[in-house]
DNA sequence: CTGAGATTCATGCGTTTGCATCTACCTTAA
DNA sequence: TTAAGGTAGATGCAAACGCATGAATCTCAG
């Protein structure tokens, strides 16, 4: 077992860990963290985010991508719009009812986070966000 | 935004990015990722493991849990027994086909690994496996 | 300019997931 | 001993998922 191996299992089960503690807290209303996980991506993205674009950061496949936000603009949440240079793409961008329920669960899931967190030295902090940017990077062409 | 939010941002992207890295390789036969996990959490056990502790380790509800474990037992993978002093309880271990699927995954798994955290030093690598230890250990109460 | 191939997103369909709940068993205290 | 409450895992059911594929659009070599 090499060094790599270890500290990628490591990173999983940290990953699981937190996601399920975070899953457990009461702060997700009626979306579920994937759902928030979109709209977060979006409340960050000033201009309208491409559909692929969106994929790449969200840990869903493209058709169940395109379903949640079939749901969450049925939900008056997210907005479709059509690209203006490209007519098979798709611009996704929040409504103000989507970034206001975003952020009304943000708040005090920030607070889990650091709460979770507050367990790691500043150093740490600087390290862990350093070395999995480092990794994230990565994506391979 | 604090650094913890951030470190953990930076830390989910990165699993993101990597676990669709992992996954579109080819090494899988016919198993999902997920079923890959539990056996590869079985392998690593000598004692037969407790359902309840299995979920522990896995991104999965406890009913998912359960019957992935029976979609395994059907295949042949995995051997349910009881628990000799808990008789609700259920101890899961490999059968050696099991064991046999989980080896020849595991290898090139455990390749594409170590070929996506080599752009990691060693003194890195060594960092993130202490970091997310200390996280992973963090399970409430 | 055109046709072959790539890319973007949507849809059909069978499988898997999570929530709520159930049963069976264990634990504790009176 | 027994009844109340807790814990382990299974099951019904609707919702969501992934794979394969489809339709529309873009790209580019010839």
């Amino acid at each position: 077992m090499t060094r790599a191996n270890e500290a990628w299992e490591s990173l999983m089960r940290a990953y699981a860990v937190l996601m399920k503690q975070f899953n457990a807290e009461d702060v997700w209303g009626d979306l579920t963290m994937r759902e928030y996980d979109v709209l977060y991506t979006l409340s960050k993205c000033d201009s309208p985010l491409r559909m692929s674009e969106l994929n790449r950061h969200v840990l869903l496949s493209q058709p169940a991508l395109s379903r949640m936000v079939d749901r969450l603009v049925d939900r008056g949440l997210v907005e479709r719009c059509q690209d203006p240079g490209d007519r098979r793409g798709v611009r996704l961008s929040l409504t103000p009812a989507g970034r206001e329920i975003q952020r009304e669960i943000g708040r005090p899931h920030a607070r889990s986070v650091t709460r979770a967190l507050s367990v790691l030295t500043p150093e740490e902090l600087a390290q862990l966000a350093a070395i999995t940017g480092k990794l994230a990077q990565n994506e391979e062409k």
